[in-house]
DNA sequence: TGACATAGTGTGTCTGTGACACTATAGTGG
DNA sequence: CCACTATAGTGTCACAGACACACTATGTCA
């Protein structure tokens, strides 16, 4: 009884990369797994909430703050660990391609995997990845995460491409344009993005904007 | 490093009574919060993984077996519990309201409160309720869990009733009909609910009707 | 047997969704 | 400088689902 057990966080880190979903994975530098790709994570610490542990793992694997957060699953089959009983609370993590990785203390074996052909994961990671595919497909139906995966300015075309990126399928021009346009919660900038052909408008996401259609029950449909 | 912790599963048992949404709660018995209505949990054991420890308790505080049972969120600041680290994987319920509470370890001092007027609760317990109730009222609209809170024989006026205690809110009798109708996930029996003034048709759920329904993304509207 | 209580039923309007193809604008290279 | 090219941007129609709305049907009970 009263059997304590290690805790652990893994964080789930989602980008987009070159239009396809790419997560972070490590290379396990000791064992058990050693050498195999795994998602970041670590111990939770005594003194911290899971939350906390959650960001300081981002910070230190990966050299991120500020990013969009959030509680996954926990995990927890006794045998998940060959090293004794681990519970693990599981996060992802979404970032925009424009953040660089900087050196946190694995940086250096930490690197962009797209999310089809994934190669074989250390413990229960491919369960986990699985698991958060999952709930990141279902966010985009009926939240703003899609945004997190951009820079601050954006054009439409490319949150169209996230879309696509993150359902797996093509939606139509028009109709995308249209949804976001009744929703408002972009605001076009004085500015346009140039090097293509036809330059195109910049846009900013407006927070505030989305929160009343929250309060109002309004959902993303895609 | 390497802090080891406890880890708990608490259990938000939900049914439906008298038209109301309510909480299964037991006082506790031991300190901390001696006294205090808390929500049934307990310890995880050394080789059950999570799952397993939630129908454990459900079994052991409640007597209850063979329920929805799905996990909700994982709880864990440092200062949760006075007794030390403790995480909390906590998991929610639904029972229909013939099941009756057999007499498991504490179950004498387990009782049923409306959810709306709740006690104040031990731990953080109030905290993992509200979070409880919003999951339920999500997973109204895009699952079946409504069946989960009746019994196997239920008229259209009863499932009703459920959805209106859980969303709090009145809905339309034709319009809700119509949906269910729809849907074809109701087997009429070849019977009737007598008693009131009107006999009223029996129904049966049919899950795999429903299965078919998840497949092509179709959803609960209401 | 009549009053009452609850079960059960249909329509019209509006809003949102998906399918669909062409014009506009700047860049590039001959 | 002009023609070609690549990407941005724009509107309509048909259909389905959602909501608002009020009366009839059937059994019970006094």
């Amino acid at each position: 009884m009263r059997t304590t057990m290690k805790v652990t966080v893994d964080v789930v880190i989602f980008t987009i990369q070159e239009g396809v979903l790419k997560v972070l994975l490590i290379k396990r530098a000791i064992p058990p797994f050693i050498g195999q790709p795994a998602i970041p994570g670590g111990f939770v610490l005594e003194d911290e909430d899971l939350d906390q542990a959650a960001l300081r793992e981002l910070r230190e694997e990966a050299g991120l703050s500020d990013v969009y957060l959030e509680q996954l699953y926990s995990f927890g089959k006794p045998d998940r660990d060959p090293r004794g009983r681990v519970i693990t609370v599981a996060y992802f993590a979404l970032i925009s391609p424009d953040r660089k990785l900087t050196a946190g203390s694995d940086a250096a074996t930490a690197a962009w995997h797209p999310m089809d052909r994934l190669p074989p994961l250390a413990f229960d990671h491919a369960t986990i990845l699985k698991y958060a595919l999952e709930r990141l497909r279902n966010k985009l139906e009926y939240t703003t995460v899609g945004f997190q995966l951009l820079p601050e300015k954006f054009t439409l075309t490319e949150l169209q491409a996230v879309y696509e990126a993150i359902l797996g399928k093509k939606l139509d021009k028009r109709n995308f344009r249209r949804k976001m346009s009744v929703l408002g919660i972009l605001k076009p900038l004085r500015e346009k993005r140039r090097g293509g052909q036809r330059p195109a408008q910049l846009y900013r996401f407006v927070a505030a904007r989305f929160e009343k259609l929250k309060d109002k029950g309004i959902l993303f449909p895609f």
